[in-house]
DNA sequence: TGTACATCAGTGAACGCGCGTTCACTGATGTAC
DNA sequence: TGTACATCAGTGAACGCGCGTTCACTGATGTAC
């Protein structure tokens, strides 16, 4: 996107790098503040500039804000999508894992960011357009595991015991089996029409993924404080559980 | 707590109706602009009072906070504690189920107050001793079904698959169910040191617990939108499964 | 290589706003005799 | 039942503060000839 480095003037460096340093002030107030309490004033003065340079930079509040939220669905994204691509060649069920391992390793380390993105909602913030498409590199992060753990047969045809899907929930399961088809890398070179995940198996993962995520936010905004502190362990058997469950 | 009616002086009637009035209205604020961003002053404004008036009813604006947090709590347990309560007689399968139904009907209804008590901490604000006992009725709720489940030998006697808990798991869980023989109504009857759940069942309704609340957060909070919108058909197919999961 | 102009980064003052909390006060309500 | 005092609710002004955003400006950096 930017051009290689030796053509880029001073005046572009510098504007990299700071607009990097005022995202990363911007995150180091998160955690005192919270999102709602970000104040572009606070991160200019930390950085000794005055409040008006930083529309320099950002054109607004809420401009940072999401700057911040795309980071942070990167990060916790990437940290999966690098967990997966270490563990390649492993049975579809130790990926899983490593993924979910590498999604509360990334949530432990940055808590404020993880709450940024999977906390409340900021009251009178609405997420642009530009944010779907980093927050739904987990999921397809996931995804992809199912479709390889589909490609090599590896999945149970059909579960024995849950029950078929029906109504809404079967439409809306083929239909997203159907998008992942197209999204999923790969797929263009199989038939349209392909179907890499079953269904049924997406729904379990579905419920594995709000699983993981249940436990996440629950040790990280002190749910289990006095009980499963620390959460290591429980998490640990978790996963394993929940990755059985599926069907992996 | 309070007298009964006819001992109660004008002053006293009014004090209470003012108390919930001022709780209303800052309930009705929440949604607009979030924990963070309450203000006493708006509160008074829209009552028609003036803002230093409402310190004759809470110190600050962080007891207002608390208030709310403790309504919060006791509301979604007492929803859970009632639908139960409505199921008695019916097997705990059926029961825990409704108890989900309930939180998640409760959650649906009030998805600020939700928010308030399971979404990210308000930054600044500490939680006071106060909140521990409302905050945990809701996994109070649950333990009682499981309890019962196992006192009448419905719940499987040792899980077939799932590995046994181990280290400090195994410690946690076994440590929780005893808490719960003593904290569970009806358990002073028994023996001292009976254990009404047995510590892999407890571990495995805790994955249920988190994943009932993850999916009800991903619902309210905006990670199911264009796939699982509505989400009722897969939360009713989620609380199914994860019933079976726990055992019940 | 050198100059003339255009672009851009950062400044500092100002705008209008809302906030939590304190304080001395007035007037109504409650209580003890 | 009636009066005197104590308690309490609500007022209005003030404190000191921080916020997002705009705007005309200066001086540095980049570009075209």
């Amino acid at each position: 996107m930017s051009p290689p480095n030796a053509a880029r003037t001073a005046r572009e460096r510098a504007r990299a790098e700071l607009t990097q340093e005022i995202k990363e002030e911007a995150r180091r107030q998160l955690a005192g503040v919270g999102a709602n309490g970000l104040s572009l004033r606070a991160v200019a003065r930390e950085l000794g500039m005055v409040s008006s340079a930083l529309y320099r930079y950002f054109p607004s509040r809420d401009d940072l804000l999401t700057a911040l939220i795309i980071d942070a669905y990167d990060a916790i994204g990437s940290a999966a999508e690098a967990a997966i691509a270490a563990a390649a060649g492993a049975p579809a069920r130790e990926r899983w894992v490593v993924a979910c391992r590498a999604i509360r390793a990334w949530a432990v380390a940055n808590p404020h960011e993880y709450a940024l993105i999977y906390g409340s909602p900021v009251p009178g913030y609405r997420a642009p357009e530009a944010t779907v498409g980093p927050a739904s590199r987990v999921p397809l992060a996931f995804s992809s595991v199912l479709a390889d753990a589909a490609a090599n047969g590896s999945l149970p045809a059909t579960a024995a015991e849950p029950p078929e899907l029906a109504g809404p929930l079967a439409a809306q399961a083929a239909a997203l089996s159907a998008a992942l088809a197209e999204a999923l890398p790969g797929a263009p070179a199989k038939a349209a029409g392909a179907c890499p995940v079953p269904p049924d198996v997406l729904v379990r993962a579905v419920i594995a993924w709000t699983q993981l995520f249940g436990m996440i936010s629950f040790e990280l905004f002190g749910q289990f404080v006095g009980s499963f502190e620390p959460a290591d362990a429980i998490f640990g058997y978790a996963v394993e559980q929940m990755s059985a469950f599926v069907g992996l």
